[in-house]
DNA sequence: GCATTATTTCGATATTTTTAGAAATATAGT
DNA sequence: ACTATATTTCTAAAAATATCGAAATAATGC
């Protein structure tokens, strides 16, 4: 994974309301969880909750999915493991070679 | 780690030069690599980068170490990894029992 | 004390983010 | 068609962030 798609989806993940709403779509439901259950939750209004969660689903930590009218959100785990692959692998011990390239 | 403390280092972490320094910091020198010398390495304005390491330097993920005229950065790793482990942890898994408190 | 080197603080501007009410869209049921 | 429910888009304002030149501070050597 690139440094700039990490960097692109640990920003997202650096807000309190958007960690939240993603730590709460992993625990409550990995298979999707209705947004207005996201809001009764959180009890955050819901233009903005509507709002961290495009920001989620732009960089693909969140997906969607509607059924009838209800959206369901649904965390994606791989694109977080990859964050979290990124982070020990590049940020957490020496490695040889480094280059300019890596800027 | 609470999930504020690890939001905010995300954030920190979440932005393209910062990334970059840490990630630095990490590969070239765990103990300690002056600020022109990453400076140097980076590219970016002296003030420009004293910013970014005073942001990383405030959350803890940076410390320094004054050495006659030179500041010495030295990168956190542990702080880096309770990141890590929150986000193993807290959001890469289901776990039973999250009540409101986890709001 | 003056010059030099290393780095930060100041100050100003441009851009991005956050927040949330109001209006709009989408879907379903009657 | 009308109503209700679920959610987004629009709009606007406040707050935070990013950028970087210029000036200031810190430490050293002459």
């Amino acid at each position: 994974m690139k440094l700039e798609t990490t960097a692109k989806c640990l920003a997202e993940l650096g807000n309190i309301s958007r960690l939240s709403i993603f730590r709460y779509l992993v625990k409550v439901g990995p298979d999707g969880t209705p947004v207005g259950e996201i809001q009764k939750f959180l009890g955050i209004p819901a233009s903005t909750l509507s709002h961290h969660l495009s920001r989620l689903i732009n960089v693909g930590l969140v997906t969607q999915d509607r059924e009838s009218r209800t959206l369901y959100c649904k965390p994606q785990l791989d694109l977080l493991n990859e964050v979290v692959e990124f982070l020990r692998s590049e940020c957490c011990t020496i490695k040889s070679g480094m280059t300019k390239c890596d800027k």
